[in-house]
DNA sequence: ACACTAATAT
DNA sequence: AATATTAGTG
């Protein structure tokens, strides 16, 4: 049975009652399977021949929203024509068997997943999505535009009816859906039941994201290699932020994972116009992003079917989305270059995201540094000095105090910054510092790009002026420090700028001021120089932690007596 | 060829 | 609103 949108927005305890062809000869394995399923409130129909089950499916269509097949050695032929024959139904296999090539023809006829047995109840429990996709796909190819809401609020049912079906514009129209639908989808697309089955391996890959728990840190992001114009091959990818590339194209079948991918794109539509559709977006670990974050409170559970249902495949320009973890890439790598030498080319060897354009890159970069302009002079106009002039980049920014994108209450020693919480509004930032993800609590909407109301800092940027080698967080310290003299210390300091090396109350160039803190974070065991006073050996570790350090050399814990051994 | 900025387009 | 794109400049 086809299952349409229509029918499932309808269904009131869905997938309760969702009616499975189980063929299996074995009729041992058949009841225990069917047992299985009725436990989860399943009707189950049992057959222990393809023939009888075919007759059954083709004299009562309506009877059956899915098929669980099994498959062995003796009886394979038996199976496939099972497969071959319906079509229309979804067909899941299941096997003591796991031979690839097995496995390959099923799903190469047409079976939208193949269970190593033994079926655990949690493998069986989601074969209902195999319904909901076939109805998604149907939507896409021969149903009428009045679909479209009703998809939406089956959408919605199935985001925990956080959205509520407001139809979205009709502009969307089948053709994109169908577009969207399809392409590197591993399941038998294509409404009108015709299965396109995939015949090759490459095409069984790709349609899922996944691989989880391993991200403990950023997002990824997709991206899409810029083309020339409307047709250009694009090329989607995923990495995670940890400089390692994760693969788009993941075997079919597996769950999704905490990962954090966005892409939007855009795709043709039949009458010319553009319609964009924001693909994928999946969170890390409690880490939000836009769109997960609308989704749902549960974003674990219901992600996937929002990523892989609605949008997938499909890609032809796309923006990057910077998502907080990209950005943090981002800066760090800037850090890592030094402000004076970050300049796109180098920032996109750092960051190595594949699939990231030097345009993509200095487009940021280039918001990076109009917000850093504008916002930091702000509160601080100071004459800020133009740095020297081998850089022409040289915008006004103030380089002591960079937020890490926590607002850590560590970093903000100065002034009434919280003018709407009396108190810092964080306990203490050890732990999401130590993490490198961010804080569930951060406001995802905003911390990018806005400093909370009345804290002038700069959101963006976290560690912003990083010595060159050593780690790029001086930052934490560093405002500790700003109002002291601290300048004559650096015998190396740079005074081209003009500032008076004793300037105690104007801040230092840059340079000074990495040097400085360089030197305290590095030797440590050496005297602060004159005026600083020591960082809180917590905002010291927290920061290391988030820089990824986790072990620090013993005499780092003797410094202060406050350390909390939070590591 | 690249980087930068500003303006503009999507 | 966030990015991309484009144009002009160095």
């Amino acid at each position: 049975m086809i299952c349409t949108t229509n029918d499932l927005s309808a269904w009131k305890d869905f997938p309760k009652g969702l009616k499975v062809l189980l063929l299996d000869e074995d009729s041992n394995s058949a009841a225990e399977l069917k047992s299985k399923l009725e436990a989860m409130d399943y009707i189950v129909y049992t057959f222990c021949n393809e023939n009888e089950a075919l007759s059954a499916v083709s004299s009562r269509p309506e009877s059956f929203h899915v098929a669980i097949v099994e498959i062995n050695t003796n009886k394979k032929n038996g199976s496939f024509k099972f497969l071959e024959t319906a079509k229309d139904l979804p067909t899941i296999m299941t096997s003591n068997i796991h031979c690839i090539s097995t496995v390959m023809k099923c799903i190469a006829l047409g079976a939208v997943e193949f269970l190593k047995k033994p079926l655990s109840e949690e493998k069986l429990r989601n074969i209902w999505q195999h319904v909901v996709r076939k109805a998604f796909n149907a939507v896409g190819t021969d149903l009428s535009e009045s679909v479209k809401p009703v998809k939406e609020s089956l959408v919605s049912m199935l985001y925990l009816q956080l959205e509520n079906g407001e139809p979205k514009d009709k502009d969307l129209d089948k053709t994109q859906d169908a577009s969207v639908i399809h392409e590197n989808d591993p399941e038998p697309s294509t409404g009108s039941d015709k299965y396109p089955a995939p015949s090759t391996p490459q095409i069984e890959q790709g349609g899922r994201l996944s691989a989880n728990g391993d991200c403990q840190d950023h997002a990824n992001c997709s991206i899409e290699k810029e083309s020339s114009e409307q047709d250009g091959e694009s090329k989607s990818v995923e990495t995670t932020s940890d400089n390692t590339i994760a693969e788009v194209t993941i075997p079919v079948g597996q769950p999704q994972g905490p990962r954090d991918t966005m892409v939007t794109e855009e795709a043709d539509l039949v009458d010319g116009t553009k319609g964009k559709s924001t693909t994928y977006s999946q969170t890390e670990n409690g880490v939000n992003s836009k769109n997960s974050q609308a989704v749902a409170e549960k974003p674990s559970t219901v992600s996937g079917i929002h990523s892989s249902c609605l949008n997938k495949a499909n890609r032809k320009k796309s923006k990057v989305d910077w998502t907080p973890a990209l950005h943090k890439k981002f800066v760090q790598a800037v850090d890592q270059l030094g402000i004076d030498q970050a300049i796109p080319s180098r920032i996109l060897e750092l960051m190595k995201i594949e699939g990231l354009t030097r345009h993509n890159v200095a487009s940021h970069l280039q918001k990076y540094r109009m917000h850093r302009k504008h916002i930091l002079p702000k509160e601080d106009d100071r004459r800020w000095p133009q740095r020297d002039q081998t850089q022409r980049s040289c915008y006004p920014h103030k380089p002591i105090i960079a937020f890490p994108p926590h607002y850590s209450n560590h970093v903000v020693p100065v002034g009434p910054l919280y003018p709407m919480w009396g108190a810092p509004p964080y306990p203490s930032s050890i732990q999401m510092w130590g993490s490198q993800g961010y804080p569930l609590w951060q406001p995802t909407e905003s911390w990018h790009w806005k400093p909370y109301p009345g804290v002038h800092a700069d959101a963006w940027g976290c560690p912003v002026m990083p010595p060159p080698h050593g780690y790029s967080s001086a930052f934490t310290q560093v405002s500790s420090y700003q109002n002291a003299s601290v300048f004559h210390c650096s015998g190396t300091m740079d005074n081209r700028s003009g500032m008076p090396p004793n300037s105690v109350e104007h801040q230092p160039a840059e340079e000074v001021i990495d040097k400085v803190v360089k030197e305290a974070i590095n030797k440590p065991w050496l005297p602060l120089p004159l005026g600083l006073k020591p960082p809180s050996t917590d905002t010291v570790l927290a920061e290391l932690s988030k820089q990824g350090i986790s072990t620090f050399p013993p005499h780092i814990y003797g410094l202060n007596s406050s350390c909390h051994g939070t590591t």
